[in-house]
DNA sequence: GGCTTTCGGTTTGTTATTTGAACCGATGGT
DNA sequence: ACCATCGGTTCAAATAACAAACCGAAAGCC
């Protein structure tokens, strides 16, 4: 690996539940030479993208990243664009809609919308990475990546979440078939045991898989009318937000909402 | 220069103006080897932070810089915060408002609010970096700076940009030691010959300045008057602003203000 | 159609940067 | 007084970055 991902991938460690870290423990997580880790961080810092903090000189990132990103809204505005269907998909559903983006061969939550239709309900705040094996957004986004992410993907361990989650790379690769013939994936509890989820995919100008949107709920509040109703909100937001984006649907999938709908 | 730096530096070239760049483009701006450009680029490709798009494969910005602004935001909330405070000025003083910030010692435009009250008005979408010496709101950074900052900035050759624009460092010395002695600073076409701009320092919670709020309006417009009213409701915003970025105002400044006020 | 230029991308041997272990002084807990 | 750990530094050894030349494809241009 270059040096450039090595300092790139030292900006991935910071998180919403970890946002300031030391030298030491950097050093640790990446499994690098402290000495390395230092010339990294410190670099990255010359340049804004992470800021020392405090009597203990810890690390958080810095203000860099901000004008990127605005200068990356302005030209491709994935989430300003989403945020407003987003909204009203929750508020449609009752349910948390949020939408991931595959992002380095990794799937993030980029957006979250809830709904103050119960008093309980799916929160995400602090999740990082979903799991593609666990979650309905995962097996979305890998029903319609080509064969050799998902191969690259299942061969790798997949963590027993839940005592329902499947990690059989067989049993996922038909379930993904399934998913590819239906244009939706579900899961049910697969990722946390009481959530059940909803999800499709989206795709950009050129018609590849760059993301999911979805509709997590209580497993308890998911009744048949209920996933058909999530169901429908969902293919249609997803066609409303793979428009926003510029990007086209493939002419199978199309077809396969179309007549859900 | 480090490896990191180059690539970091390559994400800099991408502007609102200029969103799409091809690999001997970039090469050429950056003055590095094409080879060592593309290694560069496909690293930071691997990492989301661009990615190429269209049949001419030209690279653009990548949605990894999302993921990191909205959790930079969560931790900092800079830009956030003082979005509201920067319209309302911008309303109260009828005029164009812009916060910038200081990152890897260059003074960026990080947000701007317009007013709906004059058809005429200062626009700066295209803003990428504010001089130093030639707009208010690096005067009132600059102001407020180290003095080996402030002797480095003015050691470097100085764009006259327009006519009225204070090229001469010990001239500019003088401006600057007045600006700190009022707490603000003003520039009357020194950037663009028409406009005239009033800006006041930024602090942040160990009191250093980080950034400068401005007000920028026609100079035909600037009577005395319509200074003073801008000078107060600038005051008024800077403190709200320094205050909700958890950040200490000097003693000196405080007392200043508290008189101007 | 053929000539030239420029594009994105690749290859190569040489060179300069990155690396890691050991080392500092400071700090804080026992 | 001791030990562990912190952020940061040093320097020889190892590795990754570099520049130049090259490639096929596409785009002007005659």
């Amino acid at each position: 690996m270059g040096t450039v991902s090595k300092a790139l991938e030292l900006l991935d460690y910071f998180t919403k539940a970890r946002p300031l870290i030391g030298l030491s423990d950097i050093a640790r997580l990446a499994d690098l030479n402290k000495a390395t880790c230092f010339r990294l961080l410190t670099e990255l810092g010359e340049n804004g993208f992470v800021e020392q903090v405090g009597t203990s000189r810890e690390y958080r990132l810095g203000p860099s990243v901000l004008r990127l990103a605005a200068l990356r809204e302005a030209q491709v505005p994935t989430r300003d664009a989403a945020m407003p269907v987003l909204q009203s998909l929750a508020q449609q559903t009752g349910e948390t809609a949020h939408l991931s983006l595959l992002i380095a061969d990794i799937l993030r939550p980029l957006a979250h919308a809830y709904s103050a239709a119960h008093a309980t309900k799916v929160m995400l705040e602090d999740t990082e990475t979903l799991p593609f094996h666990a979650t309905s957004s995962g097996l979305a986004v890998l029903a319609f990546q080509p064969e050799a992410f998902r191969n690259a993907v299942l061969a790798k361990p997949l963590a027993q979440l839940t005592s329902t989650t499947l990690t059989n790379p067989a049993a996922l690769r038909a379930r993904i078939a399934e998913v590819r013939g239906l244009g939706y994936a579900e899961s049910r509890g697969g990722y946390e045991s009481d959530v059940h989820s909803m999800a499709v995919p989206l795709f950009d100008a050129l018609g590849r898989c760059s993301g999911a949107l979805a509709v997590a709920a209580l497993g308890t509040r998911m009744g048949e009318a209920q996933r058909r109703m999530i169901r429908y909100a969902l293919l249609q937001a997803g066609t409303e937000i793979t428009t926003l984006w510029g990007g086209t649907l493939p002419a199978d999938i199309a077809t396969l909402w179309r007549l859900a709908a």
